[in-house]
DNA sequence: ATGCCCCCGTCCCGGGGA
C-alpha cells in the first residue's frame, strides 16, 4: 500500500494535478493540507467519480486537510485533541485497511518569537500526546504532511540564511525529534540517512529552477508501520508543472 | 535588507503563506 502527502495549496486551483496524479497510479491513499476550502465547496465529485474515498476537514480561504483514498475511510475525527478553542482545519485522522492515518498541517510559527510561534509549539506538544496516545494502540500508525520544520540543515538549501526562523528554530526541532523519541521513525530518513531531498519551493527568486527547496513535508511511521516500510520517495514532477503547488508530494510503500 | 509569487474573498487590496 502506497501512502502520500501533498501541501496543494488550494484544492480547487490544482485539482487537475492532484486527480491527475491519482490516476497515473501514484498512491492509494493521499492526504493533502492546505485545501482552503470549506466541507460544503470542496470538489468532492472529482474524487468519488474515480471511484476513491473522500475525508475533508476544511475552513474557508485557509488551511484545511483532507485524505483521498482507494479503500474505505473508517473513523474519522477531525481537529487535533488538546484545544477546543482552536478552530484551525490542521489535522484530519483515520482508519484504512487498518492503518491510522493521521494528516498534519503543522502551523508555520513565524515570526518567532510571537504568538503564532506560541501556537506552533503549542500545537507541536498537542500533536506529541496524540502520536504517543496512538503508539499504545499498537496499530501502524502513519503520521504524515506539512510539518513546517526542517529537522536538519541538510534539508535546507540555505541553512545561514534561515537561522532564526519558526522553521529551522530549535524548539521547533526539539518538539520534532521528540516525536520522533516517543517511537517514531522519519521514513525518509529511515531509508536515505544522508544526502539532499527536498519537498517545497519557494515560487519566489527562481527557487526551483536553482533548486533552493527545504524538507518540511514528513512522513512518519509507528513502529508497526515502520516494519512494513519497503519504499520512499519524492515526486518531483508535479512541482514542474504550470501553475503548480509549492511543494511536491512524498510517498512510501507498506508491504501488506 | 527587502521583495520577488500565489491563493482566497460579498474582491482590485490585504492577509497568509514559508
Amino acid at each position: 500500500m502506497r501512502i502520500a502527502s501533498w501541501n496543494v495549496n488550494s484544492a480547487k486551483a490544482r485539482l487537475d494535478h492532484i486527480t491527475g496524479w491519482l490516476k497515473a497510479d501514484n498512491a492509494d491513499i493521499l492526504m493533502m493540507q492546505e485545501i482552503k476550502s470549506q466541507d460544503e465547496n470542496f470538489p468532492h465529485d472529482a474524487f468519488t467519480d474515480l471511484g476513491w474515498h473522500i475525508a475533508v476537514h476544511g475552513q474557508k480561504s485557509y488551511n484545511g486537510v483532507a485524505i483521498a483514498s482507494r479503500f474505505p475511510i473508517d473513523d474519522v475525527m477531525n481537529g487535533l485533541p488538546g484545544d477546543d478553542a482552536d478552530e484551525q482545519a490542521r489535522y484530519i485522522e483515520a482508519t484504512i485497511n487498518g492503518v491510522r492515518i493521521g494528516n498534519i498541517y503543522l502551523p508555520n510559527g513565524n515570526p518567532a518569537p510571537g504568538p503564532k510561534f506560541d501556537y506552533k509549539l503549542s500545537w507541536m506538544a498537542r500533536l506529541y500526546d496524540r502520536a504517543v496516545e496512538l503508539l499504545a494502540t499498537e496499530m501502524p500508525v502513519v503520521l504524515g504532511g506539512d510539518y513546517n520544520v526542517l529537522p536538519q540543515d541538510v534539508d535546507c538549501y540555505d541553512p545561514a540564511a534561515w537561522v532564526g526562523d519558526a522553521l529551522t528554530h530549535d524548539d521547533s526541532r526539539a518538539a520534532f525529534f521528540k516525536i520522533l523519541h516517543a517511537g517514531y521513525m522519519d521514513a525518509l530518513r529511515a531509508l536515505h540517512p544522508s544526502g539532499v531531498h527536498y519537498t517545497y519551493w519557494d515560487y519566489q527568486a527562481g527557487a526551483w529552477q536553482r533548486d533552493n527547496g527545504l524538507r518540511i513535508d514528513h512522513l512518519l511511521l509507528s513502529p508497526e508501520a515502520g516494519d512494513r516500510l519497503t519504499d520512499v520517495g519524492i515526486d518531483r514532477a508535479p512541482r514542474g508543472l504550470e501553475k503548480p503547488s509549492d511543494h511536491t508530494p512524498i510517498w512510501c510503500q507498506l508491504r501488506d
